[in-house]
DNA sequence: TCAAACCTTGACCTTTACGTAAAGGGCATG
DNA sequence: CATGCCCTTTACGTAAAGGTCAAGGTTTGA
């Protein structure tokens, strides 16, 4: 036991968590989330460079706990609906101020409002496509009335 | 009348149209699009680049006709509705087709439909998306009750 | 002991959709 | 006729979101 790095049963920095019990997972290695949320590792220390997720360290190896993971979910989730990196985190620091800076909270609300209008703006514009591309079909078959 | 261009009026290829009745217009420049849409005139001969649109020329200035606005027009709904601007070709040159090959007919159908369900998934993704930043807003709001 | 299967950090590559000069032509107006 | 304003092309730059090697460190299992 020199310098190295040793945090109880983690006295070893290899890839491999030792899991105390399959059910009631506290850890989670990045291929346990690669796999969970579909992504790959790549993805997944891209986000940890550009700051919206710190994984705790045994070693080298990154060490995700729940509350990362839950995060990480939180994170697929306003990707999956359309915001950018930079707006996640801008939104997850918002989050994790949890302190009573009222001022901060009306711009997350402020923010928050817009984000919404600019959805329903988006799901008007996909609404009357839907009705053009649907009608531009029936026009199609109209003219097509073999199957 | 050497080799250069010159069509009727429009002998010269400057900026300016000759517009006959400022109510009904038939010719467009580049400026005029780029104002009535928002967006720049760098966009519009990208979008030529892209072969998107083909407006005509008086000498090297682009003129857009009605067709090319009604066109820039769609190309601008799909884009702000999420397909990419090779997307927005594909469908644009299936408009196009207007002929009469059946086996094309029944592609352009099958990709329409598909197109279809990509966007109600999207819709349905931002209908989720906008409960969930609703219920985020209310829970913020909980924790401030001063306005 | 050697390979397999994980993990790590660089560091450069890719696509999309334009932005941003650079360098210049043409008209119209003071 | 100089100036301004709009138009053009060519061409390199950029931001986002990772992909794809390269090179190397561990532990584990045959």
């Amino acid at each position: 036991m020199s310098a190295a790095s040793h945090s109880r049963e983690f006295a070893h920095s290899g890839a491999h968590l030792e899991r105390p019990d399959e059910l009631a997972r506290e850890q989670y290695t990045i291929s346990d989330l690669t796999s969970e949320f579909d992504c790959t590792a790549r993805a997944l220390r891209f986000y940890e460079d550009e700051g919206l997720i710190a994984p705790g360290r045994v070693g080298l190896t990154r060490v995700y706990s729940k509350r990362d993971r839950a995060r990480l979910a939180w994170i697929m989730r306003a990707k999956n609906v359309g915001f950018s990196l930079t707006e996640i985190k801008e939104m997850i620091d918002l989050y994790d101020l949890g302190d009573g800076r009222v001022e901060q909270r009306r711009v997350t609300i402020e923010r928050c409002r817009s984000h919404v209008a600019k959805l329903k703006r988006q799901r008007d514009d996909i609404d009357s496509s839907i009705s053009e591309l649907t009608s531009f079909i029936a026009e199609i078959e109209k003219l097509d009335p073999g199957d």
